[in-house]
DNA sequence: TTTCAAGGCCAT
DNA sequence: ATGGCCTTGAAA
């Protein structure tokens, strides 16, 4: 598969029309994999930190999260397709602050982007930051890491880390793809547009529909809008963001060619929307607790906790009373119903300039910034994600701009959290899905955020942080990765060590378990990571690539691997209660022979597996076969490790894993 | 004719 | 960039 990368005719592209091409209301239409981050296969995909191995997307290295844009970029888009009806366009946008490392890497004066969420204003004008960041030498068990044994890592092992992501991400870094930064980024998030400044988002558009060829494996058809037309008499609108976005926001399961969602909005009621499953899991709030306010995973949860009661919202709720509660986004009053659900004048505004100018926004702080009133302006990409969570349809914009008349998407609706929050008595039902999640999952989701990584902590030690490299040489590149590899390593072995399951396992076995499994676990964060970005594979927090990109790079194979991969864990609507304990499962797998005593590990193994069938079970019982399905993924990842081992050919003297004294070091320090 | 959900305009 | 208000136009 192509991935987003280039946007090709599709049948799931084409624009589906009953009515006569002048009266054709055309909706953006994700190509291939793609919408707002297809663009980014000529050029905006190309975000650019100096972040390395944070392998884990949500990030508690949010703070350090940081794209920046490339002046290529947007001379790249500048490349496409321009329309003069629309006015040129100032040049790409930027937000964002950059972290120590890019700075360090690329502009001279050091900034820091931990400031909190209150002086982010403040500290717009003024860039100075404090050392909130700085880094502490890495210690374990109290001790500060011995430069010998880092120095150990660095000779013998960072071959060792064949960090698959690490590597494309440093060569990235070091390559053309790394830029300057712009000007005056913000500190909420970063932002580029998807398309030239001198083209218009329509245009754009028209170069995405008429040039995707390969359209996503699990595409939902558009035969959708056929029922569209059935009510609309026949007019069609189609969109391109079913896809991508869709892809992550329509479960399959409920798009069904035969049910139109259209049709509980306009049968039970004329003009009322009926509710449909919704978009991301509940699961995506509930769990990415970095920062996050309670608020705002309640309102995700009652109001997935509604989607998932199929039905139950529309009967006894007038449109009036639905008017009348507050905006499921930022709590404003609803005026209506735009792209989708009930929502406030600005949010719909601000969703509408989003998806038209095909602006890119990237949380800097872990994705999980609160959306209210008050902070709705501070972080468009934690304001556009939860549009989307909150069932805003990207497929309601239209391509061609065209007013007035009846939307013809796709249209379902999501009852706003504050509403059923207040009026459907819904609490008990929504604490549910917490009591579904059994204890050993909740356990293993506790120790989480011990596996993420947070690029500070490579800067301490005196050894130079991998934004020391500045792209340089290619020993300056080893060094840095032997560094990142290092606190990664560190991390990774935290994590195990505090995994529930892992603790009554021997050391010797731990180190085997870590050895054997180390690459598939950091290639699988980093597709989990990449399933919001269909076509990219997230490589870092920020720093994407696409397949032509990794093929220029030497790469096509893996990372064609892992986009496939991740390919799956979107169809699957993979959520992270699953991602975790997968991962644990892939550590505890007893197929290694060096085991001192498997019969354990199986039984930690066992128990993780009861525990993810259980969850499946449990949150998608109309699935029964997820837990198989993800379950036959696990096979797919080892492969995926095994051609980027290939593929980089990079080993170590002593095989292909992380140092056995290293690791046996490390994981007796807490022992 | 009315409704209402699109896009557009423009002061901030 | 935001967001309130206006215009548009197909369906009801």
């Amino acid at each position: 598969m192509e991935g987003g990368v280039k946007c090709r005719p599709t049948s799931a592209g084409v624009v589906l029309s009953l009515r006569p091409a002048e009266n054709e209301q055309k909706y953006y239409q994700p190509q291939c994999n793609g919408e707002l981050i297809s663009c980014s296969s000529s050029a905006c995909s190309v975000v650019v930190s100096n972040e390395q191995m944070n392998v884990d997307d949500d990030s508690s290295a949010a703070d350090a999260e940081v794209s920046t844009f490339t002046s290529e970029t947007v001379n790249l888009r500048n490349r496409h397709g321009e329309d003069p009806r629309i006015p040129v366009e100032r040049p790409m946008s930027w937000e964002g602050e950059l972290s120590d490392s890019e700075v360090a890497t690329i502009k001279p004066e050091p900034e820091d982007v931990a400031d909190t969420i209150d002086n982010q204003n403040s500290s717009k004008g003024n860039q100075t930051k404090g050392d909130s960041e700085v880094p502490q030498p890495l210690k374990l068990n109290n001790e500060t890491i011995n430069e010998k044994v880092l120095d150990q890592t660095r000779t013998n092992h960072i071959n060792a880390h064949t960090e698959l992501p690490l590597l494309v991400d440093k060569i990235l870094s070091s390559g053309n793809y790394l830029k300057g930064a712009g000007p005056t980024p913000s500190p909420d998030s970063a932002v580029y547009s998807c398309y030239s400044p001198t083209a218009s988002p329509v245009t754009s558009r028209h170069i995405l529909s008429s040039s995707s060829g390969i359209s996503s494996p699990f595409t939902p058809s558009l035969s959708r809008n056929n029922s569209d037309a059935s009510q609309y008499g026949g007019s069609q609108h189609s969109s391109c963001y079913s896809h991508s976005y869709s892809s992550v926001s329509v479960s399959p399961t409920q798009f069904s060619p035969t049910h139109s969602p259209i049709q509980g909005r306009h049968i039970p009621r004329p003009g009322f929307p009926s509710p449909v499953l919704n978009s991301r899991s509940v699961h995506d709030y509930s769990i990415q607790d970095d920062g996050g306010v309670l608020e705002d995973k309640f309102s995700s949860l009652t109001a997935d906790m509604v989607q998932h009661s199929a039905g139950l919202a529309s009967p006894g709720i007038s449109r009036q009373q639905l008017i009348n509660s507050p905006c499921p986004i930022c709590g404003d009053k609803i005026s209506g119903f735009h792209y989708g659900i009930f929502s406030c004048e600005s949010c719909k505004g601000f969703f509408k300039r989003t998806v038209q100018n095909r602006k890119n926004y990237v949380c800097l702080r872990g994705s999980s910034c609160p959306v209210t009133i008050a902070t709705r302006k501070k972080c468009p990409a934690c304001r556009f994600d939860k549009c989307l969570n909150m069932g805003m349809k990207l497929e309601a914009i239209r391509e061609d701009r065209t007013r007035g008349g009846r939307s013809t998407y796709q249209c379902s609706y999501t009852v706003p959290a504050g509403l059923v929050d207040q009026k459907c008595d819904l609490r008990q039902e929504h604490t549910q899905p917490t009591s579904l999640i059994p204890p050993l999952l909740q356990e293993i989701m506790e120790v989480e955020h011990l596996w993420q990584y947070n690029e500070g902590e490579t800067r301490g030690g005196g050894r130079g942080g991998p934004q020391s490299s500045g792209g340089g040489n290619s020993t300056d590149l080893m060094a840095n990765l032997c560094n990142i590899a290092d606190h990664r390593l560190y991390k990774i072995v935290k994590w195990c060590k505090s995994l529930p399951l892992f603790k009554n396992i021997s050391i010797d076995d731990q180190t085997s378990l870590l050895i054997n499994a180390w690459c598939e676990l950091l290639l699988f964060s980093c597709c989990f990571r990449s399933m919001s970005s269909p076509g990219e594979i997230r490589v870092s927090l920020g720093k994407c690539i696409t397949l032509p990109e990794a093929r220029t790079l030497g790469l096509g194979p893996p990372i064609e691997r892992m986009l496939n991969f991740t390919e799956h864990l979107r169809r699957l609507r993979v959520d992270r209660y699953e991602y975790v304990a997968m991962k644990v499962i892939v550590l505890l797998s007893s197929d290694t022979s060096e085991l001192r005593e498997p019969e354990k590990v199986r039984a930690s193994q066992e128990k993780a597996l009861q525990a993810l069938q259980h969850y499946t079970l449990a949150h998608y019982p109309d699935i029964p076969s997820k837990f198989g399905e993800l379950l036959l993924r696990i096979p797919d990842l080892q492969r995926t490790c095994q051609v980027g081992k290939e593929m980089l050919s990079i080993k170590s003297k002593e095989g292909e894993g992380p140092s056995f004294n290293l690791l046996m070091e490390l994981l007796r320090g807490d022992h």
